[in-house]
DNA sequence: ACTTCAAGTTGTACTATACAACTAGAAACC
DNA sequence: GGTTTCTAGTTGTATAGTACAACTTGAAGT
């Protein structure tokens, strides 16, 4: 095996490994706020409100499941649906205020998480990996992970 | 934020999209055998068979869940247990000619997607993101993602 | 006006998961 | 050697996340 085809055999296998923890571990960390709710909110706020429509066109999901997941943030208050003024069938999601906060107070706690365990690694192979993670999640949907 | 800082909000963006989206898309090519029973099936193989307690504690999984995956890959058909004649509480899973043959397979559709989405890299490049890979997940456990 | 399309909700089902209670066998300890 | 304690695994129960299909309501096109 060529020394590419062996990265590659590596790249899947520790992709593996990753996807295979993350969401417990993100369960886990954070109970209150699960790893689909977070990007959820992490999206809205980035887009300053959006659709469910969009949510569920963006993030691959059925809209029956954004539905629910919209309902119980709703719920849990951390998001609030505005009517569409234009088009009674829209409602556009925001964040409240609590959910602002729980979103910038989980993605805190994440952000220390990764800092510690990246905490050794000097600052060139930082710039690389993150680069090299871009790249490859950007690749063509639908290829294996999408 | 310094350059170190910023790599890393980046690093730990494209891991969750990638955790997010990696499961589902398991699910979707490979409905026969879901991301979970992959990786247990991948370390059955490895090991050459092993006990249900080992898959457990190596995967971070409760028993009980790995006694239900188990017992469907055995209706399956891809593993068979082997009771241990020194301990009769144990059984000793193994692999199948069948396991093995879909194991086979569904690594060969896995690399090949892999592959094809990493196809324009050069491969000082593969071969760098791949060590990040196994760096990271070697970290210390429990940080993020154990 | 009638048809077709789009946004969301609800009913139903399935998978993965955890925790707790249990059974059966092994080991340890007087 | 019998009692207690530990270990391997199963089963009951509950929850989250997901999909698909059927439905409702509103918008747009013909």
């Amino acid at each position: 095996m060529s020394a590419a085809e062996s990265a590659v055999e590596t790249i899947q296998r520790e992709m593996t490994i990753f996807a295979r923890r993350a969401r417990a571990s993100a369960g886990r960390m954070h109970p209150e706020l699960s790893l689909v709710s977070y990007t959820l909110l992490g999206h809205l706020e980035e887009r300053d409100g959006c659709r469910a429509t969009d949510l569920a066109a963006h993030y691959a999901l059925d809209k029956s499941t954004v539905s629910r997941q919209v309902a119980a943030l709703e719920r849990a208050a951390l998001i609030e649906r505005r009517l569409d003024p234009e088009d009674h069938r829209v409602q556009v999601l925001h964040l409240t205020e609590a959910g602002r906060e729980i979103l910038a107070q989980v993605t805190r706690s994440r952000r220390a998480a990764f800092r510690e365990r990246l905490a050794e690694w000097p600052e060139e192979d930082l710039v690389r990996f993150a680069a090299y993670l871009e790249r490859y999640n950007a690749g063509p949907a639908g290829a294996d992970t999408e």
